[in-house]
DNA sequence: TCAGGCGTTGACCGATCGGTCAGATAGGGC
DNA sequence: GCCCTATCTGACCGATCGGTCAACGCCTGA
């Protein structure tokens, strides 16, 4: 029984991931999730305590790994810090894109809610370890730009294999990036 | 009086951006535009059709300078192309940063609605005369990843003046881009 | 002076949202 | 055979959405 219950959770969870993918977090209803599984609204409210603990633990995977990348920028400096931002950033980017694909933008809106406080602070760190020269204007844009379309791109290019996405875009970031002098 | 409602109008369209610029097109309910405005719901519907009439008129422009680049794109060939896409975007897209902002990552359904649907293809021609290489995936994820965070970045940085935006991005376009050989 | 229409209003509509709840069902332990 | 509990359901809730509508005041041209 205790199998079956795990079965059903794991379910839902896969059937919200696909509906998110399609129509955004916000775009999808309880009823929407409902009915791809094949069960009542109500039953999905059984298995967890509202639609934002669905999105939660959808993400929870994900967020680990960019809070472990905080902490692995933290404890570099310098040139070090750009470079292990970089790398760290696009592998992240790749093996979750489907993960980032689910939330189709609603980024803005969503880091608002508490439960994604924290992400906004580790983005802002992420684009200045990025940028390298975080005083400059040119160097932050720069590191918005990547960050920003790197997400975007991962959340578009599900398809193409993982080891062909992150040599394109670890090559990109190369080219792009203003090494710290 | 005719003045005085072509000032309402404006005035109404003026508030919708400023609240579709926090809130988003979806998180923006009629009310909130009519408690902006400081007038009924019923006094918006009077002067638009409907929410998705705002929307479209308050990207007229943008969307005109689009399809005027994507008609001097398809003028162009070769290399001259990429030089053109490229900056035709950057300024594009500075340009009309406030008008990408009040989007807040809500491209991908309103590209769905109807009154967008050609945007879809003019954003396809624009990747391909931007990648240089269309059949090279690498060439084409450059190419996305440059779109996606310039719109992104120039909806954020929305304080940083023009010329310094605009000369910030083209020199990591320069940077970014393989080159037509 | 008065009829007509413009701009505006509040009340209302049906649809949909996330979420609640009492009760039906079924299956395993005693 | 009986009960208990985990699972699930349909009916329902209040809130909010975009949008409609009849009616009202006021301005204007005849």
């Amino acid at each position: 029984m205790a199998r079956a219950v795990a079965e059903k959770h794991d379910e839902i969870l896969a059937a919200a991931a696909r509906r998110f993918a399609v129509t955004g977090y916000r775009g999808t209803s309880l009823q929407d999730i409902a009915r791809e599984v094949g069960c009542s609204k109500a039953a999905v409210l059984y298995h967890f305590a509202n639609k934002e603990a669905i999105l939660t633990e959808l993400m929870a995977p994900a967020i680990e790994v960019l809070q472990a990348l905080d902490e692995r920028i933290a404890a570099h400096a310098g040139a070090d810090a750009q470079r292990v931002a970089a790398e760290g950033f696009v592998d992240l980017a790749v093996r979750f894109r489907r993960e980032i694909a689910l939330l189709r933008g609603e980024f803005p809106e969503l880091l608002q809610q508490p439960a994604f406080a924290h992400i906004q602070r580790i983005s802002e760190r992420l684009i200045d370890a990025l940028a390298g020269h975080p005083e400059r204007a040119s160097a932050r844009i720069t590191a918005f730009v990547l960050l920003a379309g790197i997400s975007e791109t991962c959340g578009e290019f599900v398809d193409v294999p993982d080891e062909e996405l992150r040599s394109a875009l670890l090559a990109l970031v190369r080219r792009a990036l203003e090494p710290v002098d």
